[in-house]
DNA sequence: ATAGGGTTAG
């Protein structure tokens, strides 16, 4: 900033138009340039520099700010200037300042346009700055066609190209396989080769093979890197593999990998989501330069957990060392406070997050918001807060509240509101799911058989549930009535001795969430069938007595299975967790740690 | 003068 005092000071003896350009560039070099933007310009223009390319390509990179960029491409770009006194360099330059920005990375795109129709030449810069555009507006024609020119222009075999086709077609929706392609085509792989393929596999939820991909790397004797690890961590996280994870942590020590923030961010994540929130906890305390992702991952990991209270002080901790909380801790600090219901101190944050942060609310707070109303029973509240939200409803909120109405006993105002909901959207199977366990709990079984006819006939099934189980460096997975496992035929055995036993203990079948129309006694043996209960059977046949059992599913624990786990943790004496959709269930000593509300 | 891969979300 002092140069720009001197330079403000002297600017009536700068003569000539090489030296303006020399004053400006050093200016903007030194300056910390967003909150000065308007200055900056106003200079620009003092010192007839307006139209010149160098300054204003310069202008717009540094700032990276939308404004400054627009602005200088208005003068650079402007209908009655001549694209062909300019150079792929200016081109470069403003379309990365656009790839790098947040919501017009489309405008990179434009003037990739214009450049090309200038019959101004891309050069090897060009195509990693447009590759990454495209991955950023995730349209895949688009992709398609650039990488037509990619190929046109003769830039196909360049490494970094390359690496930017991988990235770009991962980003883009169903351009997986064809990012495939191009990584199996190429010549030779460097670690960011690998690191695109990985970390596309992970984006898109391909977490095994993402997982297997990292084991090609290595036979390829190719050495990762702390981006690299970042992926395979995050493909652990999906997995809800913790030992693998937990070798990939020694892995890093070894092999003396970097370990960055992003990396202990990974980690973090990676513990708290497989199930260690306490070794989260553990390396979160011991990292240095932590980030409000830092923060996130561990506030929403005990939030998970149901460690709502832990949560809600780190998230004061966080405030106290200067830390500007952002939407996705709001976010994670309202879950925490639904799933611990700590519906209070949910409200309470509320209005702060409005009134001391400045931050409007989105749709994810006020979701928040909704569960955590209706995990408290406040059905009703939880309504007239949804009618007094300013802002346009989701699906997501109402099936929220539909399985409320159906665990608080609102089942008139549940049916309403979900044929509501499947008038709007008759495509989504969930809302039919909805409409048949109330009705069961209704017992309007008529009603209950033509809404599972009524799926039939749109051709739609039930998502399959499934349950995934780590064991010996292996990652199982079981989905309702699986008769794929060798072990199969012991596994049903144990079921039914599971069965017996707990039947001996008082368990009693939840029988009305089961959607087929059949008599009571096939109810049992399809809840019998469910992918949790085989994945139980099959970690107690495999492992040692006492050892815990670790699970992950992929849609929300339901009651049978729930109260279930509970009686098995008792009988066979084994703790047992389990990861749904939405959060941790502790079972131990035939209770569970989110004391049945979730 | 300008190049590639990474993290938190109901």
């Amino acid at each position: 900033m002092q140069y720009f005092q001197t330079l403000k000071r002297s600017k009536l003896i700068i003569i000539n138009t090489r030296e303006a350009e020399q004053s400006c560039l050093a200016l903007l070099q030194l300056c910390d340039v967003v909150p000065k933007l308007t200055q900056i310009q106003a200079h620009i223009a003092k010192l007839g520099l307006r139209n010149n390319p160098l300054v204003l390509t310069k202008f717009a990179s540094t700032a990276s700010d939308l404004k400054a960029i627009d602005y200088a491409s208005s003068f650079l770009f402007s209908p009655d200037s001549d694209t062909h006194l300019y150079d792929a360099f200016l081109f470069n330059t403003i379309i990365r300042a656009y790839a790098q920005t947040g919501h017009a990375k489309h405008k990179a795109l434009c003037f990739y346009k214009v450049m090309v129709k200038g019959q101004v030449l891309p050069n090897k810069f060009t195509y990693p700055f447009v590759l990454k555009a495209c991955a950023g507006v995730g349209d895949l024609n688009l992709g398609k066609s650039v990488h037509g020119s990619v190929v046109k222009f003769g830039f196909g075999d360049d490494v970094h190209v390359r690496n930017t086709m991988v990235h770009m077609y991962c980003s883009c929706g169903g351009g997986i396989e064809s990012a495939r392609k191009v990584f199996d085509e190429m010549p030779n792989w460097d670690s960011v080769s690998w690191s695109a393929m990985i970390g596309g596999y992970v984006r898109v939820g391909w977490s095994s093979d993402a997982v297997e991909l990292f084991r090609e790397m290595q036979m390829a004797g190719v050495r990762p890197d702390e981006i690299t690890m970042v992926s395979v961590l995050s493909a652990c996280t999906d997995l809800g593999a913790l030992e693998l994870g937990k070798w990939v942590e020694s892995y890093i020590e070894k092999e003396g990998i970097q370990k960055s923030v992003e990396l202990c961010n990974a980690l973090i994540d990676m513990f708290a989501k497989c199930g260690n929130v306490d070794k989260a906890l553990k390396l979160f305390r011991g990292m240095s330069g932590r980030t409000i992702v830092s923060w996130t991952s561990v506030i929403d990991g005990l939030a998970m957990h149901g460690r709502g209270e832990e949560a809600v002080s780190l998230f004061e901790e966080m405030i106290g060392v200067g830390v500007e909380p952002d939407d996705v801790a709001f976010i994670g600090l309202l879950s925490a406070c639904s799933h611990s219901g700590l519906v209070d101190k949910g409200k309470r944050y509320f209005s702060i997050m409005v009134e001391k942060f400045g931050r409007v609310p989105k749709i994810e707070h006020y979701g928040c918001m909704v569960d955590m109303l209706c995990r408290a029973g406040h059905v009703k509240e939880a309504l007239e807060f949804i009618r007094r939200m300013p802002i346009q409803l989701n699906p997501i909120i109402l099936r929220t509240l539909i399985s409320a109405c159906r665990a608080h006993g609102e089942l008139k105002l549940g049916e309403s509101i979900t044929k509501e909901l499947i008038r709007a959207e008759p495509m989504h199977e969930s809302n039919y799911v909805l409409l048949s366990n109330i009705y069961a709990k209704m017992n309007h079984w008529e009603k209950k058989t033509k809404t599972r006819e009524a799926m039939d006939k749109k051709g739609m099934k039930k998502i399959p549930g499934s349950t995934m189980i780590e064991l010996d460096n292996e990652i199982y997975e079981f989905v309702a009535g699986d008769k794929s496992h060798k072990q199969s035929k012991e596994i049903y055995e144990m079921v039914d001795e599971m069965g017996r036993k707990m039947k001996r203990a008082g368990y009693v079948p939840t029988t009305s969430e089961v959607l087929l129309d059949i008599d009571e006694e096939d109810k049992e043996d399809a809840l019998n069938r469910h992918s949790e209960k085989l994945a139980i059977a099959f970690a107690l046949l495999n492992t040692p007595p006492g050892t815990p059992i670790r699970m992950v599913k992929n849609l929300r624990v339901c009651d049978d299975c729930h109260s279930a786990t509970k009686f098995i943790s008792k009988i066979y004496n084994r703790e047992i967790l389990v990861r749904d959709r939405n959060r941790f269930h502790h079972f131990k000593d035939g209770l569970c740690s989110c004391r049945d509300f979730w």
